[in-house]
DNA sequence: TATTGTTATACTCTATAACTATA
DNA sequence: TATAGTTATAGAGTATAACAATA
């Protein structure tokens, strides 16, 4: 073997070094994180029947009573169309309620049912022990605001 | 209105006010930073028709060639049912194979083809480029490294 | 009996396109 | 003509249960 392909050889990429660890990769990481935090969060509200998708649609409107529902699509990261059934389905419940508005009368302005206020604060405290599970876990306060720092910068 | 009655209004929690800012929350930030990772990713391998699972598959048999599917399952974090079309694309294309081994007859070892060999060295240049961008956005290696311990706390 | 991989199936989440009623 | 919401539908991703081959 002449000392070209001894080199060659020697050079050639593997694809076994390559590769990287799955442990080191950074999207992986996060996706493992996110199920562990959202696996926490169902447990803490299978009780209320609640989603996280449902939870940030009442807590925004909580927040913005009057929202439309095109606005809370666009919070959510969500297309409208797919607002429609969750909407529908708060309003079964009695927790949240569609009102035609003068101004525009083909868009909805959304609102909590005095139920739906209920439920909020219940759903807060609820939401404030899973929280701080989260913020122990990344060892605090301070810990916990670097991480989101760090979320919104990788967000990009 | 009595004395009580003024004092229980003031102290009654208002949900607008129990309730937090979308963007303080360590879920919900998570859930965002996720997405916008995992669209970088498949923008960068969209070319290569590779989805997460299936890189991380090849990555995994790349580097420790003969895992059986069971096992692969498991790193992903995926049901064994739900590796097997996965896997099967993977063979459709040529890069990956099933084979028999001796001692368990009932189980796959799992190894890339020579194609998937030359496919994994050109994913893993891929996959630099999608990894150096989310290195910057978080401001370097050390940020990165710290970053991933953080999301190793938060997974429990 | 227990385990590996498979098939069939269902449920959730999300996206797109076509529709309606308003603007 | 454009917009807000709706309907219908399709595609991923993931879960469970029943099954065949093998241990």
């Amino acid at each position: 073997m002449s000392q070209e392909a001894i080199r060659e050889k020697r050079d050639a990429a593997r694809a076994e070094d390559v590769v990287p660890p799955l442990d080191t990769i950074i999207g992986y990481k996060l996706r493992r994180a996110q199920l562990a935090v959202f696996q926490d969060f169902a447990e803490s509200f299978a009780r209320m029947k609640l989603r996280p998708a449902e939870f940030s649609a009442l807590a925004l409107i909580a927040r913005q009573p009057g929202s439309k529902q095109s606005e809370i699509a666009e919070a959510l990261g969500v297309k409208p169309a797919n607002l429609v059934a969750l909407m529908d389905g708060l309003e079964k419940r009695g927790l949240a309620e569609r009102r035609k508005t003068d101004t525009d009368r083909r868009s909805y302005s959304l609102y909590l049912t005095a139920k739906g206020e209920k439920f909020v604060l219940s759903m807060a405290s609820v939401w404030r022990d899973h929280e701080n599970r989260m913020i122990e876990r990344l060892g605090g306060e301070g810990e916990s605001r670097r991480f989101i720092e760090m979320l919104e910068k990788v967000a990009g």
